[in-house]
DNA sequence: ACGGAAGTACGAAGATTTTCGTTGACAATA
DNA sequence: TATTGTCAACGAAAATCTTCGTACTTCCGT
């Protein structure tokens, strides 16, 4: 009884895999002091979301300690290609042209960023070549 | 008392907005059709959230006709915008080309869609110079 | 004028998400 | 060993989102 890998994320769950991200495995107490600088949120809002997300599989928790210690199950790359691929489909039929489009648009990019795209252009179609 | 423009659309909400998108203002029905397609939804279902969708400010009605003709009130490429920024903030805390690589990995681009990428970045580079 | 088809309005049930309060266990320390 | 903090477990309220059923209205063909 377990969807392995799949199921996106909800918006909430979403900010503690990335404070999971960015701290590696943590306490609750840690993610909840790394939420609190954004936005105030109980504690056990906090613990409850890890506690759903371990019966979901999104993470999984390390009991030896008292405080037990939470980490995302999956690699965040992986997640995060999930999410980017779903809004992909979602919202721009699959174009990633599209998707690039949009995203430029509306916000200031600079010459490094833009130098920093053009490589990764450079270095996935060398790779798929 | 109404927010204007921002606000970002359900799953199903954005579900009905594609439809109108694609064919422009559409009645009930004509929005139930094209969905029913894909996924089997009442009749009332569509009509609902179209309701809501009014309130919202989401789309706007004609009611001259006995079958009320439902447009998006902002234009497709605001929302687009809108719904792709979000993402580059909530996942990639802002960085396009975190945004890209996910993009691009775990899917196959064809050597157009690199080509039209490789564009896009020649146009926005000289609109920004 | 009548019956059915096509529409809208409304309320509300279900499902999912978000957020906590409360309780009880454990631990550190005065 | 009482007292005070730290934590996990649980249940459940509140907020959203999704999906329809039912009721009422209007239009059309016979």
């Amino acid at each position: 009884m377990s969807q392995e890998p799949l199921q996106k994320p909800t918006a909430s769950e979403l900010e503690i895999l990335r404070v999971l991200w960015a701290r590696g495995p943590s306490t609750v107490r840690e993610v909840h002091e790394a939420l609190s600088e954004q936005k105030a949120l109980g504690y056990t809002t906090v613990l409850k979301l890890l506690q759903i997300m371990t019966a979901k599989g999104t993470v999984r928790r390390n009991e030896d300690q008292r405080a037990h210690v939470y980490e995302a199950c999956q690699p965040a790359a992986d997640t995060k290609r999930q999410l980017v691929g779903d809004v992909l489909q979602r919202v721009f039929e699959g174009s990633a042209s599209e998707l690039m489009i949009h995203a430029l648009e509306g916000r200031r990019t600079s010459k490094k960023e833009l130098g920093e795209l053009r490589r990764l252009l450079d270095e996935y179609e060398r790779r798929t070549r």
